[in-house]
DNA sequence: GATGAATGAGGGTTCATTCAT
DNA sequence: TATGAATGAACCCTCATTCAT
């Protein structure tokens, strides 16, 4: 009988979790919802989180290190900034298309609960901005986009933008299309962050 | 002895909320700690709002009323799509600098409250977006913004870059140029939305 | 400017916690609903009674004084136990008739509130059933009725049936025909209290 | 581990709300009162019924059927109006005698209580009352019981006079004898209730 | 490991009462 | 006297967490 490495019933909890917490948000969704969902008991929860909020935590954790995982092998397959960022992007579609649940929760609870793990949430969220730091200052030192703006700021603008996006899909039920608006997007960034003539 | 149209009472209620659910959050935020903030018994924010609930509604309704009030007027005092922009981040920067508990509350809270009053913030919400949808439309039908990408995607790109700007400069307790990086945006965008010559 | 020596206000909020208690229960009422029935503010009631307690308690004295009198007019006028219980009945029919609020919160109320003010009440309740144990014990006396019941019985009994039967008919909104029911009742128990031949 | 049918905790939270209510009225008593007599936690209470309203509903439901039961099953075993009205009576003794602070409960509170659970409590109340409707109307029927008087009314009437002597008895703390108080009462209404010669 | 009944601290809300006007 | 806004103690109920089975 093997066993995997990370338990069965600690990933159905955590499947469950996320589909709770993003039909309720994670201060409305009680504990027994998420048992409910999970088809587990309340107090088998706690064989595997420590609390409440451990449960949001690791389901941080495991996800935004997914995605963190994947950013960071994109940089490796493409070399310009342009085509990095349009994977990256592509990528975070596929993501949202497939799991919109997963996708409401980490950005929409990433914010109110900023209040209640503030380092932690940071840490994961600020790793994955540190990766689009470095796609953008790389793409200005290979004078592929333009130098006079601060690659920090450009990042966060991006990554506000492109999150606002695929969460007014995520929570207008798909009523748009995702991969059109996103490619408007892409588009409208690369022009503007395109390198000026008078330099 | 005068008494200002709306209760003084309900003003110090509605600020203290501003100043403790931008503290704690609000499901963490115990009405008594609001109470107390405010310099008042527990049951006197009853007399004012029926709920914890209302209580984060009604300092919605006000401010954000305020701010689509502001938004609005500038399109008068404008002519181009550019100016006009640029006038309204401005103007939030402004805001965001002044009142930058509000504005943590009026941004965090509107999402994960998305949960509770739906409909009610999702309206505000789709009035403020609904005014910068006209200028970009606006600015598109006389020639001054690219035309092959839709208005409401780039209104939405917008609001979720300074939106995630302006957060994050709250929430990192000012370290840095919200400014200066707001140009910076500007530009970009300014620069990405620009009509296509081949047009 | 005359003032009667009972205030008008004070009457006033008495006759409003009689229909408030009467249609809400006495711990069911709010001392604000007895303020806009009586069309005063909250705090004046405190200016007439110490307490919400207290109100009930004016209720109970005030009214059953008045029954009380009523009652003990009755021997005066009547020589028989007959005439005297008939008399008694038809006099309390009347007073069921003409205010059956009043009534309703002097039964229902008497005994829930036994609980919180139990000498009080019990004294006005007790002072009741003496007069009829009066006429009981002077009806046996006189040979009138069997003298082989107690009368302490006799008069709870008959204060039982004749309370449950104006209660009944206050309660299901006045359907059908106290004063006949009541004659019934007189007649049952007058019949039932005939002295035995044996005697 | 057997478990009986109905949970023992559920029984024993009823009979602690039997005892608490009887000693301070429904109002009065807290719920946590009823927790701290039953020797569960104030949760628990909640396990087993969803308000403190329902606590009451649910201890008038279980001991109201138990007490029709018994009367229905009377007028099997007794032919006679007389007996069975005996019976009933001398039933309805023992439980006061062994359950007063129920007997209190069930009688006291069914009152005020109408306020917050008409329908439910008239029901249960009336199916009790028509059971004595039927006694009486039998009786009449076959010329045991006067026919000129309403079996309704005088169903009414014994149930308030013999309500009457069993509260007093209960509330005056068992100072005199019930029982012969009740004979007597029986002895006077079965003569009241007695056919005419002239009919 | 798994269960779910039990726990009990905590919090939103009510409302009798007060008191400055 | 009269007012009614303000008070704050009290209480019902929820729900994260525990633990005996």
């Amino acid at each position: 009988m093997e066993r995997s490495r990370t338990s069965d019933k600690r990933n159905r909890i955590l499947r469950a979790a996320v589909k709770v917490f993003a039909a309720k948000g994670f201060y409305v969704a009680r504990v027994s919802d998420v048992a409910r969902e999970a088809g587990v008991a309340d107090g088998t929860i706690y064989l595997y989180f420590a609390s409440k909020g451990d449960l949001l935590r690791g389901l941080f954790e495991e996800n935004m290190e997914r995605l963190i995982e994947q950013v960071r092998g994109v940089s490796a397959k493409h070399d310009s900034a342009a085509s990095r960022l349009s994977q990256i992007w592509s990528d975070y579609v596929v993501f949202v298309q497939s799991e919109p649940e997963l996708a409401e929760v980490l950005t929409v609870e990433l914010r109110e609960s900023g209040k209640f793990m503030n380092e932690f949430a940071a840490d994961l969220f600020g790793a994955f901005l540190r990766l689009i730091v470095e796609v953008i200052a790389d793409g200005q030192s290979r004078g592929e986009l333009r130098r006079d703006v601060s690659a920090r700021t450009v990042a966060r603008l991006m990554f506000g933008a492109f999150d606002e996006l695929s969460l007014s899909w995520v929570m207008s039920k798909n009523k748009w299309d995702l991969e059109r608006s996103g490619k408007e997007a892409l588009t409208i960034f690369l022009d503007g962050l395109r390198p000026k003539t008078s330099e």
